[in-house]
DNA sequence: AAAGCGGGGCA
DNA sequence: TGCCCAGCTTT
């Protein structure tokens, strides 16, 4: 079999395995690009069945290009809240405003128009181009290079930007006339139901008869790719600080800075414990009061007075780069301190919460966890 | 080219 | 519990 028919007979059956197999998904009942572009953009390093409820409430609450243009961006990230890659939804307002003032609310639908719009790169703009407007567009990302790697036995770096260019030109050829929507999302439902980054279910694939991969025994090694770095172990120490008087009952909680990890996101007030406190560093309730010292100590020049109370609980939670190992600590206002329940200011970033004012708020899933235990164990007592 | 940026699923 | 997944921006 000669290479044009060996790529013929992949995109004619791999888009009759899709028009027979393809999952009902919220965002394929619609052509609407400004959903496409949700879906594309919160579907970016994250699965299909976490996405489906986010997806749900972003456009019920933002139903159209002017509801999100026009929302205050508090609002966008609590509804992005626990999604992760918060830039996203930053980029993707800032983009809708960009649409809405620029070009009336129409969604571009030029490849030079798409790709300068905030955080829609190469895969993005081909997604949007193809499903929402069939224009012929390749859209690759990891299930289409991990497919054509494996069907073509393609053994360059995936990691590469180069292997991506060299993925984008063949995926555009094996693209059939006037079915550019379909087939891009073909090769993702491909590689997300059958062609497997383990296990690969090959007895079900529509092309295994030509896949080179699978001839030459190679379909768990494809594709290659260079290790990540593993993550770089922080510790730290969170104050869990309970209000008294007015804020009784609330906890007082912190908004992070406008840019770098988790930008403008709320947390608990905390600190990073140097690796000189190596032999200090708590791993139970036996925690050292040198670490106390410590937060206190940074919580002081915020203003903020603080008194250790008790250790309250352990919490681990891992980025792509940075493995948090954090402890949090009981703590009581310091009275007399500024500021005090007794009328003095907090600073602006600071705010009391229980529960329920949480809402307004949005905080990453570390902090949601911890929050929401301490508010369940007060309300068993 | 490399690093920064979240969170969840699976064997 | 350790390993895997990987798009866009910034440096």
């Amino acid at each position: 079999m000669d290479k044009t028919h060996k790529q013929q007979y992949f995109s004619t059956e791999l888009l009759s395995w899709y028009l027979r197999h393809r999952r009902d998904l919220p965002w394929r009942r619609s052509k609407n690009p400004y959903y496409i572009w949700i879906s594309e953009v919160m579907l970016q390093q994250t699965r299909v069945d976490t996405v489906i409820p986010y997806f749900h409430r972003f456009v019920e609450r933002f139903p159209t290009v002017q509801a999100l243009a026009e929302a205050p961006e508090e609002d966008v990230l609590k509804l992005w809240e626990g999604l992760g890659y918060y830039s996203r939804a930053r980029n993707l307002q800032g983009a809708v405003r960009e649409v809405h003032e620029r070009y009336e609310g129409t969604v571009p639908n030029t490849k030079a128009e798409i790709s300068s719009l905030r955080g829609v790169g190469p895969y993005t703009a081909g997604a949007i181009l193809s499903i929402a407007y069939n224009k012929p567009e390749p859209a690759v990302d990891g299930n289409v290079m991990r497919v054509l790697s494996r069907y073509f036995l393609i053994e360059e770096d995936i990691m590469k930007p180069k292997t991506r260019i060299l993925m984008e030109k063949l995926a555009q050829k094996l693209i059939p006339e006037g079915t550019a929507g379909d087939f891009n999302q073909a090769l993702m439902e491909l590689g997300a139901m059958v062609c497997k980054p383990r296990s690969p279910i090959c007895l079900t694939c529509p092309v295994m008869e030509h896949c080179a991969a699978r001839e030459a025994g190679m379909e768990e090694e494809l594709p290659i790719k260079k290790k990540a770095k593993p993550p770089r172990p922080e510790w730290r120490m969170a104050a869990l600080i309970a209000g008294s008087g007015d804020h009784a009952g609330k906890v007082l909680i912190r908004q992070r800075p406008q840019e770098g990890l988790l930008a403008r996101m709320w947390e608990l007030p905390h600190t990073e414990v140097p690796f000189s406190y190596k032999e200090a560093q708590p791993s139970s309730a036996e925690a050292v009061p040198v670490l106390f010292d410590l937060l206190v100590e940074q919580l002081a020049e915020e203003t903020i007075g603080v008194v250790p109370e008790r250790w309250f609980m352990h919490a681990e939670h891992t980025f792509s780069h940075i493995h948090w190992d954090m402890q949090i600590v009981l703590c009581s206002m310091e009275p007399g301190v500024l500021p005090t329940d007794a009328g003095m200011l907090l600073p602006t970033h600071y705010q009391w919460v229980d529960s329920k004012a949480m809402e307004a708020y949005a905080f990453p899933n570390v902090f949601l966890k911890i929050l929401n235990q301490y508010f369940a164990s007060c309300s068993k007592k």
